[in-house]
DNA sequence: TGTACATCAGTGAACGCGCGTTCACTGATGTAC
DNA sequence: TGTACATCAGTGAACGCGCGTTCACTGATGTAC
């Protein structure tokens, strides 16, 4: 009576989680190549040094690699916006809405890192059937923002507060992937011109 | 000795260019519901209730019938653009910071308009062969701006101006994206906060 | 330390399917007289 | 107004290919004694 469908088991052997993570890295380099309409399972397989049965034993289909995928690349930004909120949420709106940049700087910098985290964003962002991955992350994301910030902010109405960071983060983001595709804008000026943007977005909050 | 390779030729008559103009409307129905990694030439011609090679009468390949579907798009987004300019262009810096407004409102309502119309910029964005388009279209828009813009700061460096103005674009259009997905935050709130925040970066080209 | 055995990781070969595209063709429309 | 003819719009059938996925299997790793 244990459970029903039960998805895929987790490796045992460190061999596995090696190949598990290599399937990842290397649907991500093959998602900046030829784009999500061209990859395709035999490819991931075969670029990963295996044949095209072995990605079915972690993974239960296309989507389910490239879902895979884009929660890593999230999980990993995350972890970046966890250790700011740990360092800036306890200095309040002030003390977050100056050090938003660095915000920025941090969650650019894990982008850069992946491979292809670009174009993982867009994939998702392009496949109805994965939407819900980014659109989750990015609510995600917003909700800790704005765990962050009620404390501080008595009289604001949640529901406000929410709507106004959700926007911050789409912007964050956006510009963040700009960046990429871009070349006659410089980083820094755009991160600087972003940061400049949203902290009267923030400060506004506790005014108003 | 005419012209080399020549493209596909004109359509001559009447319910060609119904024809056409069809192929369009339905691929930008099937990028909504099945997505770019799923369309096909032979789904959007059947659709469109035509035989499979008819299509290849208009269009070279699968991928010329999604760039001719962008540039509709931007063509439509760029006529009202240039009817804002007209209006608001020679009224100064001041007046098209104060009416940014409505040039996000007129915009996302083209975007609505279109069948799929988001769909098709997230394809755009995701499709090495097509992100092209898109950035053309974004740093068309710049140019544009900027154009309207300079005459009115002739102290500013183009550079600096261009950079700027392509931020906002880029913002405005991520904002209008998000629309589409994001269902827990109003439109009409969520545009005004956008001009809000691109009113000082306009405002601030004049005093710097 | 050696070996028998259980479990886990990966393979070779094949499947049915729909893809993008081309060919030689037919039916529809417009034009000249 | 009628008709012969040129051009344009669309078709039926087929192609080779790579897709996502499954099957029954083999080789690699870990464990108990």
């Amino acid at each position: 009576m244990n459970g029903a469908v039960a998805a895929k088991r987790r490796p045992q052997q460190d061999r596995a989680r090696q190949t598990q993570a290599r399937l990842l890295d290397v649907a991500g380099e093959l998602l900046a190549e030829v784009g999500i309409e061209r990859i395709s399972t035999n490819m991931i397989a075969a670029r990963a040094g295996l044949s095209p049965p072995a990605l079915y034993r972690y993974y239960d289909d296309k989507y389910a690699v490239l879902e895979a995928l884009g929660r890593r690349l999230m999980a990993r930004q995350n972890a970046v916006l966890d250790a700011w909120i740990a360092r800036h949420g306890p200095g309040g709106i002030a003390d977050m809405a100056e050090h938003v940049g660095d915000l920025l700087a941090v969650n650019a910098a894990v982008t850069r890192a992946e491979p292809g985290a670009v174009w993982i964003l867009r994939a998702l962002h392009a496949t109805p059937r994965l939407v819900h991955v980014r659109l989750e992350s990015h609510r995600q994301v917003t909700d800790r923002l704005a765990d962050a910030c009620a404390p501080h902010l008595p009289g604001l109405s949640r529901d406000r507060l929410w709507q106004r960071l959700r926007l911050a983060v789409e912007i964050g983001f956006a510009a963040d992937e700009m960046l990429y595709e871009e070349d006659r804008v410089s980083a820094m000026a755009v991160l600087d011109d972003v940061a400049q943007m949203l902290r009267p977005l923030m400060l506004d909050l506790a005014a108003g």
